[in-house]
DNA sequence: ACACGTTGAATTATCATCGA
DNA sequence: TCGATGATAATTCAACGTGT
Protein backbone atom coordinates (compact mmCIF):
# COMPACT_ATOMS: atom_id res chain seq x y z
CA UNK A 1 0.00 0.00 0.00
CA UNK A 2 1.24 3.55 -0.54
CA UNK A 3 1.89 5.84 1.92
CA UNK A 4 1.56 9.79 2.35
CA UNK A 5 5.06 10.45 1.20
CA UNK A 6 4.14 9.00 -1.78
CA UNK A 7 0.90 10.79 -2.47
CA UNK A 8 3.16 14.16 -1.32
CA UNK A 9 5.35 13.66 -4.06
CA UNK A 10 3.12 12.89 -6.59
CA UNK A 11 0.56 15.73 -5.57
CA UNK A 12 3.67 18.46 -5.73
CA UNK A 13 4.91 17.10 -9.14
CA UNK A 14 1.24 17.75 -11.02
CA UNK A 15 1.56 21.02 -9.19
CA UNK A 16 5.00 21.75 -9.96
CA UNK A 17 4.91 20.14 -13.64
CA UNK A 18 8.60 18.33 -12.79
CA UNK A 19 9.95 15.88 -10.58
CA UNK A 20 13.32 18.11 -9.52
CA UNK A 21 11.05 21.00 -8.84
CA UNK A 22 8.62 18.96 -6.55
CA UNK A 23 12.37 17.53 -5.05
CA UNK A 24 12.94 20.79 -4.86
CA UNK A 25 9.99 21.81 -2.97
CA UNK A 26 9.85 19.22 -0.26
CA UNK A 27 13.85 19.90 0.16
CA UNK A 28 14.77 16.34 -1.45
CA UNK A 29 16.67 15.26 -4.30
CA UNK A 30 14.92 14.16 -7.63
CA UNK A 31 16.30 10.30 -7.18
CA UNK A 32 13.97 10.25 -3.87
CA UNK A 33 11.14 11.87 -5.65
CA UNK A 34 11.57 9.33 -8.60
CA UNK A 35 11.39 6.50 -5.99
CA UNK A 36 8.32 7.13 -4.44
CA UNK A 37 6.27 7.64 -7.91
CA UNK A 38 8.06 4.25 -8.84
CA UNK A 39 6.51 2.45 -5.49
CA UNK A 40 3.38 4.24 -5.75
CA UNK A 41 2.66 3.68 -9.51
CA UNK A 42 4.56 0.24 -8.73
CA UNK A 43 1.57 -0.15 -5.70
CA UNK A 44 -0.83 0.85 -8.36
CA UNK A 45 -0.07 -1.17 -11.73
CA UNK A 46 0.06 1.12 -14.09
CA UNK A 47 1.69 4.78 -15.02
CA UNK A 48 -0.01 7.73 -13.28
CA UNK A 49 2.26 10.63 -15.23
CA UNK A 50 3.08 11.01 -18.22
CA UNK A 51 6.80 11.38 -18.55
CA UNK A 52 7.48 11.88 -22.74
CA UNK A 53 5.90 15.86 -22.29
CA UNK A 54 7.51 18.96 -20.87
CA UNK A 55 5.21 20.24 -18.46
CA UNK A 56 4.88 16.44 -16.85
CA UNK A 57 1.20 15.49 -16.52
CA UNK A 58 -0.87 13.21 -15.07
CA UNK A 59 -2.54 10.46 -16.78
CA UNK A 60 -6.36 10.65 -17.50
CA UNK A 61 -6.54 8.30 -14.15
CA UNK A 62 -3.95 10.01 -12.71
CA UNK A 63 -5.67 13.12 -12.57
CA UNK A 64 -8.60 11.42 -11.26
CA UNK A 65 -5.98 10.00 -9.09
CA UNK A 66 -4.74 13.45 -7.99
CA UNK A 67 -8.32 14.31 -6.13
CA UNK A 68 -8.12 11.69 -4.45
CA UNK A 69 -5.02 12.16 -3.45
CA UNK A 70 -5.35 15.67 -2.61
CA UNK A 71 -8.15 14.54 -0.50
CA UNK A 72 -6.02 12.07 1.52
CA UNK A 73 -3.49 14.33 2.57
CA UNK A 74 -6.26 16.99 3.19
CA UNK A 75 -7.21 14.13 5.76
CA UNK A 76 -4.53 13.43 7.36
CA UNK A 77 -3.55 17.37 7.94
CA UNK A 78 -7.33 17.53 9.29
CA UNK A 79 -6.81 14.35 11.58
CA UNK A 80 -3.27 15.67 12.68
CA UNK A 81 -4.30 19.52 13.37
CA UNK A 82 -5.64 19.17 17.30
CA UNK A 83 -2.43 17.53 18.04
CA UNK A 84 0.05 20.11 16.64
CA UNK A 85 -0.27 23.25 18.70
CA UNK A 86 0.02 26.53 16.23
CA UNK A 87 3.51 27.56 17.93
CA UNK A 88 4.84 24.37 17.23
CA UNK A 89 5.51 25.28 13.41
CA UNK A 90 8.73 25.10 12.66
CA UNK A 91 9.24 25.51 8.37
CA UNK A 92 10.36 27.57 6.37
CA UNK A 93 7.36 30.46 5.64
CA UNK A 94 7.16 32.38 2.39
CA UNK A 95 5.73 35.76 2.55
CA UNK A 96 5.58 38.08 -0.34
CA UNK A 97 4.68 41.51 0.65
CA UNK A 98 4.07 44.96 -1.66
CA UNK A 99 6.23 47.89 -0.29
CA UNK A 100 3.46 49.76 0.88
CA UNK A 101 3.08 47.36 3.88
CA UNK A 102 6.25 47.13 4.73
CA UNK A 103 6.72 51.29 5.39
CA UNK A 104 3.36 50.77 7.44
CA UNK A 105 2.60 47.74 9.54
CA UNK A 106 4.20 44.87 8.25
CA UNK A 107 7.60 45.04 11.02
CA UNK A 108 4.74 45.25 14.02
CA UNK A 109 3.28 42.24 12.61
CA UNK A 110 6.18 40.34 12.10
CA UNK A 111 6.99 41.05 15.42
CA UNK A 112 4.02 39.67 16.59
CA UNK A 113 4.17 36.59 14.04
CA UNK A 114 7.52 35.75 15.50
CA UNK A 115 5.98 35.53 19.17
CA UNK A 116 3.18 33.19 17.50
CA UNK A 117 5.20 30.77 15.89
CA UNK A 118 8.94 31.40 17.48
CA UNK A 119 10.53 28.40 15.44
CA UNK A 120 9.02 29.43 12.29
CA UNK A 121 11.58 30.67 9.53
CA UNK A 122 10.75 33.53 7.69
CA UNK A 123 11.58 34.00 4.03
CA UNK A 124 10.78 37.42 2.86
CA UNK A 125 9.95 39.01 -0.52
CA UNK A 126 9.39 42.62 -1.23
CA UNK A 127 8.15 43.17 -5.47
CA UNK A 128 5.28 44.08 -7.00
CA UNK A 129 1.63 43.12 -7.33
CA UNK A 130 2.20 41.31 -10.67
CA UNK A 131 5.11 39.27 -9.75
CA UNK A 132 3.85 38.34 -6.52
CA UNK A 133 0.84 36.48 -8.04
CA UNK A 134 3.35 35.17 -10.45
CA UNK A 135 4.92 33.83 -7.62
CA UNK A 136 2.09 32.70 -5.41
CA UNK A 137 1.11 30.64 -9.00
CA UNK A 138 3.75 28.34 -8.78
CA UNK A 139 3.88 28.03 -5.48
CA UNK A 140 6.79 30.06 -5.01
CA UNK A 141 5.16 31.35 -2.04
CA UNK A 142 2.77 30.23 0.69
CA UNK A 143 1.26 33.74 1.21
CA UNK A 144 1.64 37.33 -0.45
CA UNK A 145 0.05 40.93 0.95
CA UNK A 146 -0.87 42.53 -2.39
CA UNK A 147 -2.15 45.32 -3.94
CA UNK A 148 -6.28 44.28 -5.18
CA UNK A 149 -9.21 43.57 -6.60
CA UNK A 150 -7.41 40.21 -6.98
CA UNK A 151 -8.16 37.63 -9.72
CA UNK A 152 -5.92 34.49 -9.45
CA UNK A 153 -7.51 31.32 -10.53
CA UNK A 154 -7.34 28.84 -7.84
CA UNK A 155 -6.73 30.79 -4.47
CA UNK A 156 -8.39 32.26 -1.97
CA UNK A 157 -8.18 35.61 -0.57
CA UNK A 158 -8.95 38.08 2.55
CA UNK A 159 -8.97 41.86 3.33
CA UNK A 160 -6.72 43.20 4.85
CA UNK A 161 -6.63 47.12 4.78
CA UNK A 162 -7.26 50.37 2.38
CA UNK A 163 -5.23 53.49 1.97
CA UNK A 164 -5.65 56.58 0.50
CA UNK A 165 -3.31 58.07 -1.76
CA UNK A 166 -2.57 61.50 -1.80
CA UNK A 167 -0.21 63.90 -3.54
CA UNK A 168 2.72 64.60 -1.71
CA UNK A 169 5.89 67.42 -1.92
CA UNK A 170 8.80 69.01 -0.08
CA UNK A 171 6.75 72.14 1.68
CA UNK A 172 9.14 74.68 -0.28
CA UNK A 173 7.89 73.56 -3.34
CA UNK A 174 4.25 74.64 -2.73
CA UNK A 175 5.50 78.15 -1.61
CA UNK A 176 7.54 78.93 -4.59
CA UNK A 177 4.59 78.72 -6.97
CA UNK A 178 1.17 79.68 -6.90
CA UNK A 179 -1.29 76.93 -6.75
CA UNK A 180 -1.60 73.61 -6.55
CA UNK A 181 -2.59 73.93 -10.45
CA UNK A 182 0.61 75.48 -11.53
CA UNK A 183 2.74 72.95 -9.15
CA UNK A 184 1.44 70.05 -11.64
CA UNK A 185 2.09 71.78 -14.80
CA UNK A 186 5.72 72.36 -13.47
CA UNK A 187 6.93 69.53 -11.54
CA UNK A 188 6.35 65.71 -12.70
CA UNK A 189 4.60 63.21 -11.11
CA UNK A 190 6.24 60.28 -9.15
CA UNK A 191 3.95 57.38 -8.42
CA UNK A 192 3.93 53.33 -8.58
CA UNK A 193 5.31 51.29 -11.67
CA UNK A 194 3.57 51.43 -15.12
CA UNK A 195 2.50 48.21 -14.99
CA UNK A 196 0.49 48.72 -11.58
CA UNK A 197 -2.89 49.57 -11.22
CA UNK A 198 -2.47 52.72 -9.07
CA UNK A 199 -0.11 54.26 -11.82
CA UNK A 200 -2.89 53.38 -14.52
CA UNK A 201 -5.68 54.98 -12.09
CA UNK A 202 -3.82 57.67 -11.72
CA UNK A 203 -2.94 57.81 -16.01
CA UNK A 204 -7.07 57.50 -16.51
CA UNK A 205 -7.21 60.69 -13.85
CA UNK A 206 -5.03 62.46 -15.74
CA UNK A 207 -6.68 61.94 -19.06
CA UNK A 208 -10.71 62.66 -17.72
CA UNK A 209 -9.32 66.06 -16.68
CA UNK A 210 -7.12 66.92 -19.72
CA UNK A 211 -4.05 66.77 -17.74
CA UNK A 212 -2.76 64.07 -19.98
CA UNK A 213 0.38 66.10 -21.12
CA UNK A 214 1.56 66.07 -17.17
CA UNK A 215 5.09 63.75 -16.82
CA UNK A 216 4.52 61.31 -14.70
CA UNK A 217 7.71 59.05 -13.36
CA UNK A 218 7.65 55.53 -11.99
CA UNK A 219 9.61 53.65 -9.33
CA UNK A 220 9.29 50.27 -8.31
CA UNK A 221 10.54 51.64 -4.49
CA UNK A 222 8.04 53.74 -3.20
CA UNK A 223 11.00 54.96 -0.38
CA UNK A 224 12.99 56.34 -3.69
CA UNK A 225 9.77 58.22 -4.16
CA UNK A 226 9.92 59.47 -0.85
CA UNK A 227 13.36 60.45 -1.18
CA UNK A 228 12.79 62.10 -4.58
CA UNK A 229 9.66 64.00 -3.32
CA UNK A 230 11.51 65.35 -0.42
CA UNK A 231 14.42 66.56 -2.60
CA UNK A 232 11.82 68.74 -3.84
CA UNK A 233 12.29 66.66 -7.50
CA UNK A 234 8.73 66.02 -7.82
CA UNK A 235 5.33 65.23 -6.50
CA UNK A 236 4.97 61.73 -5.28
CA UNK A 237 1.52 59.99 -5.88
CA UNK A 238 1.66 57.87 -2.66
CA UNK A 239 -0.35 56.80 -0.12
CA UNK A 240 0.68 59.51 3.20
CA UNK A 241 0.58 55.96 5.33
CA UNK A 242 3.98 55.49 4.24
CA UNK A 243 5.78 58.79 5.39
CA UNK A 244 4.03 59.65 8.57
CA UNK A 245 7.39 60.67 10.15
CA UNK A 246 8.40 62.71 7.35
CA UNK A 247 4.91 64.80 7.17
CA UNK A 248 4.59 64.89 11.28
CA UNK A 249 8.15 66.38 10.81
CA UNK A 250 7.20 69.07 8.22
CA UNK A 251 9.66 67.44 5.89
CA UNK A 252 6.93 66.78 3.44
CA UNK A 253 3.71 67.96 3.19
CA UNK A 254 0.24 66.92 1.68
CA UNK A 255 -1.05 68.68 -1.35
CA UNK A 256 -5.03 69.52 -2.66
CA UNK A 257 -5.01 68.83 -6.64
CA UNK A 258 -8.37 68.99 -8.91
CA UNK A 259 -8.24 65.19 -9.49
CA UNK A 260 -8.33 62.69 -5.90
CA UNK A 261 -7.15 59.10 -6.80
CA UNK A 262 -9.22 56.16 -5.16
CA UNK A 263 -7.89 54.31 -1.96
CA UNK A 264 -5.97 51.40 -2.11
CA UNK A 265 -6.99 48.13 -1.02
CA UNK A 266 -4.60 45.41 0.08
CA UNK A 267 -5.50 41.71 0.40
CA UNK A 268 -3.81 38.42 1.61
CA UNK A 269 -3.86 35.77 -0.98
CA UNK A 270 -2.55 31.97 -0.86
CA UNK A 271 -3.31 29.01 -2.77
CA UNK A 272 -5.49 26.60 -1.13
CA UNK A 273 -4.29 22.62 -0.55
CA UNK A 274 -3.37 20.22 2.02
CA UNK A 275 -0.33 22.29 3.57
CA UNK A 276 -2.01 25.64 3.20
CA UNK A 277 -3.28 25.87 7.15
CA UNK A 278 -0.50 28.00 8.27
CA UNK A 279 -0.87 30.27 5.08
CA UNK A 280 -4.57 30.26 6.66
CA UNK A 281 -3.85 31.05 10.17
CA UNK A 282 -1.37 34.26 9.18
CA UNK A 283 -3.54 35.26 6.58
CA UNK A 284 -6.28 35.36 9.75
CA UNK A 285 -3.83 36.67 12.25
CA UNK A 286 -3.17 39.65 9.48
CA UNK A 287 -6.85 40.50 9.21
CA UNK A 288 -7.73 40.95 12.43
CA UNK A 289 -4.06 42.42 13.49
CA UNK A 290 -4.08 45.93 14.84
CA UNK A 291 -2.61 47.54 11.93
CA UNK A 292 -3.74 51.12 12.91
CA UNK A 293 -1.87 51.01 15.90
CA UNK A 294 0.79 48.91 14.24
CA UNK A 295 1.52 52.52 11.98
CA UNK A 296 1.26 54.60 15.22
CA UNK A 297 4.05 52.47 17.16
CA UNK A 298 6.28 53.13 14.73
CA UNK A 299 5.56 56.60 13.89
C1' DA B 1 23.74 -1.87 27.89
C1' DC B 2 25.89 -3.25 23.92
C1' DA B 3 26.93 -5.32 19.36
C1' DC B 4 25.19 -6.74 15.21
C1' DG B 5 22.17 -7.36 11.22
C1' DT B 6 18.25 -5.71 8.59
C1' DT B 7 15.55 -2.36 6.44
C1' DG B 8 14.01 1.85 4.40
C1' DA B 9 14.89 6.23 2.73
C1' DA B 10 17.95 9.29 1.63
C1' DT B 11 22.28 10.78 -0.96
C1' DT B 12 25.90 11.17 -4.86
C1' DA B 13 27.45 9.91 -9.30
C1' DT B 14 26.35 8.68 -13.66
C1' DC B 15 23.72 7.54 -17.80
C1' DA B 16 20.35 8.12 -21.63
C1' DT B 17 17.14 11.13 -23.74
C1' DC B 18 15.26 15.25 -25.55
C1' DG B 19 14.95 19.81 -27.47
C1' DA B 20 16.97 24.35 -28.57
C1' DT C 1 26.77 20.49 -28.87
C1' DC C 2 24.95 21.60 -24.58
C1' DG C 3 21.90 22.05 -20.79
C1' DA C 4 18.00 20.18 -18.45
C1' DT C 5 15.59 16.22 -17.35
C1' DG C 6 14.27 11.54 -15.26
C1' DA C 7 16.14 6.85 -14.28
C1' DT C 8 19.38 3.85 -12.16
C1' DA C 9 23.26 1.95 -9.35
C1' DA C 10 26.07 2.25 -5.47
C1' DT C 11 26.52 4.00 -1.09
C1' DT C 12 25.42 6.08 3.41
C1' DC C 13 22.86 6.61 7.50
C1' DA C 14 19.42 6.28 11.03
C1' DA C 15 15.95 3.48 13.19
C1' DC C 16 14.70 -0.72 14.80
C1' DG C 17 14.72 -5.57 16.35
C1' DT C 18 17.24 -9.34 18.34
C1' DG C 19 20.57 -11.94 20.88
C1' DT C 20 23.99 -11.93 24.49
Amino acid sequence: MFDFKELEAFVWIVRLGSFRQAARHLHLTQPSISDRIARLEDTLGEQILERNQRPIKPTLRGREFFRHAEKMLQARQKALLPFQPESSFSGTFHLGVVETIVHSWLPAFLTDLSGRYPAMTLELEVDTTTRLLQRLQSHELDLAFVTGPVELEDSLHQRLCSYPVSFITRPSLLESVGSSKELLERYPLLTYPRDSRPFLELQGLLYGAGLSHIKVHNSGSLWTIVRLAMAGFGIGVIPPVICAPELARGELSLVDMPISPPNLNFYSLWSPGHDSYIAEAISAHAVSFDKEKAVDFYR
